[in-house]
DNA sequence: TTATTATTGCAACTTAATCGCAATAATAAT
DNA sequence: ATTATTATTGCGATTAAGTTGCAATAATAA
């Protein structure tokens, strides 16, 4: 499927290189200013982590949120950073820090979603 | 609140021990001969989770997922394990992998939610 | 300018999980 | 053994996140 410029992709996009956290659906939308629907957000979302322009991440309340892959190398595996979220403010953040892991034999690792709880440099 | 030994509590434990891999509250459910209502089987799990017996997952699809702890160490982190995800059997298991991180100045860990995602032994 | 089809809005739907409340039953008190 | 206390349960309603079908719209190619 070829791919179209849109106001709302652009919209979605703005907001997301403007933050440095990632973002819920719900938040995306309270940040645009032009009223877009729930499920054309969502249906944009996910186009751009198919297209390895974003990343989801689903956070320990069970929600997702997504952030623009900045440094994502793109290999194998794309996503394989650490990421934050602070149990006071609730934001979530790509940490610097690479995920290492060793598994049993014979288990093929093809992602994976590593999430720290805590408290982020600003609440603690 | 004191806790009350009861037939629920010890058919979802019983269900729990039987398995080696971690459950959702469906597949509990499924599993128990004894009709439980969804919502008792959440809250004796949760209860469970409070008392340490058992630890919460969530996974990438973003649901619960509850496992027996049968080595956490009652630390200040004390599932501070990997959980490997299967991509084909959809199965969740307890790594013996201990998650290791840094985290940039001043941030403080509580806790970890970190799953890995592939093929299995029996899968892969 | 017209044709093609990706994108969108809307409403309906699905699924997971929680919550309020009255009824039930495990345990303590008598 | 009987009664009192209150933790637990079932049920139904509710919340919330996310998805899907479909017809209308609009970006891009022809
Ligand atoms: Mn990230
Ligand atoms: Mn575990
Ligand atoms: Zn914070
Ligand atoms: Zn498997």
């Amino acid at each position: 499927m070829k791919r179209r410029s849109t106001p709302t992709k652009e919209a979605v996009i703005s907001v997301l290189n403007a933050s440095n956290k990632a973002m819920s659906q719900d938040a995306i939308e309270h940040k645009i200013e032009i009223e877009i629907d729930r499920a054309t957000i969502y249906r944009v979302l996910n186009q751009f982590c198919e297209d390895g322009i974003v990343h989801k991440i689903i956070a320990d309340d069970g929600k997702q949120y997504f952030a623009i892959c900045k440094k994502c190398d793109d290999q194998k595996l794309p996503d394989n950073h650490f990421h934050f979220r602070c149990s006071s403010c609730q934001t979530i953040e790509c940490l610097p820090a690479l995920v290492h892991f060793s598994v049993p034999e014979s288990y093929k690792v093809e992602r994976f979603n590593c999430i720290l709880i805590g408290k982020c440099k600003d609440c603690s």
